[in-house]
DNA sequence: AAATAGTTTGCACGGACTGCAAGTTCGAGT
DNA sequence: ACTCGAACTTGCAGTCCGTGCAAACTATTT
């Protein structure tokens, strides 16, 4: 614990960090010139310069060598909500949260951009992405409830964020489909999902349809 | 297209038909009995009484074998929704698919709510489920806009199903969290759930936060 | 320098899934 | 009833993923 912590640990940790960055950075490369699902983790393993059995210490699967996530991301998102200024709103919180995380994705080169693409090209990519949000999505329920002062099985902190990250996912697919074709941009329509979100999704909602087909269910 | 049309075809199609439900419902006995992710294929297709390559002839994973889903039931879906009274606004439509799809599920016997449990048990099932649920979400999305008469574009219908999904995602999740615990049940939880998309989530969002750190972004 | 703990690697294995090339079975026409 | 073609099943060979294990190697500590 005495060398130059610049980036804490001595050779051997260095050595580890390069291996997984060198792991996730080949995955990506091969990802991208190969298309997502002909990429072999041999192929992969031999551009780190690693055997095989190596990669599997580092990663469970192909896919998360390929989406390469920063476990950082959610700390950070985390870290801002329970930071966030006690006069705030929750969902106010969580547009400031993902406008932040929109401007994180911004700054990251192309890299997180690049692999955003692939996730729409492979089934087994998006599989593995949608499991790690709702990881993520778990974590941000909880820390919002806190923050709200509501018990962990309330209804309303979940939802918000269930929300949230449905209005995010939808405005980046309606974003996506239109191919370049005038956008209105992906703040805009974020920011639009939110409106809606906060004013209510339908003002003529008929509450009392519910008490007809349904009967003591416990 | 002359022999008893009970179940319309010949000996041909009644046979497929048998035999893709043997595999699913030796599937779904087998993992119930030694957990999602111990049955093989070779066990399945031995139950049911086929090759093991037959087994891939019919379904493109394991997965699917035990999700054995029924695409009448989206089919069901989509016709309720084409034919909802015109005077429903659409939460209201939706509600009520939601209700009706729920009797459904309560009707399969055991079966489905077999399988919900099992997709709380192992990741490889709770990935294909949320890719199949996704495609569904489209076909749905495409139906509300057009029944409300916007372009298929627009941002609203696809958020009204997406978040409506979550909205039945997150109670049933607290629903099972909460283990037998005087638990509210599901039906009084997926009430709440819609009661505050109708409304709104959060009555107190600050627009104004937006522009804050936000500019030109075509 | 030696003991220790953490890492890498090869090997062997089991399981998913695919393409191909026979076989079989079914259905239709004659 | 007989025959032919289409649909379905099957075995085989092969690729790739992912894991447990034990041996080799390397950094760290004393």
């Amino acid at each position: 614990m005495q060398t130059e912590d610049v980036v804490a640990g001595g050779r051997r940790e260095r050595k580890k960090r390069e291996t997984r960055l060198a792991l996730a950075a080949a995955a990506l490369r091969l990802a991208i010139e190969k298309g997502p699902d002909n990429v072999t983790v041999e192929e992969i393993s031999e551009a780190a310069d690693v055997s095989v059995r190596t990669f599997f210490n580092y990663f469970p699967h192909k896919e998360h060598a390929i989406l390469g996530r920063d476990p950082e991301d959610l700390e950070r998102s985390l870290t801002r909500l329970r930071e966030a200024p006690a006069e705030q709103s929750p969902l106010t919180m969580l547009r400031v949260l993902v406008s932040q995380a929109l401007a994180d994705f911004e700054d990251k080169a192309g890299d997180a951009k690049q692999r955003f693409e692939l996730i729409g090209r492979s089934p087994a990519l998006l599989a593995q992405f949608v499991l790690l949000g709702a990881e993520d999505e778990r974590a941000l329920s909880a820390a919002l409830a806190e923050r709200m002062g509501e018990p962990a099985t309330s209804l309303r902190p979940a939802l918000l964020v269930g929300a949230v990250t449905t209005a995010v996912r939808v405005a980046a697919e309606k974003q996506k489909l239109a191919g370049g074709h005038e956008v209105p941009g992906l703040t805009v329509l974020v920011d639009e999902a939110f409106a809606l979100l906060a004013d209510g999704l339908d003002p003529a909602y008929d509450r009392t349809i519910l008490t007809r087909d349904q009967e003591g269910q416990s």
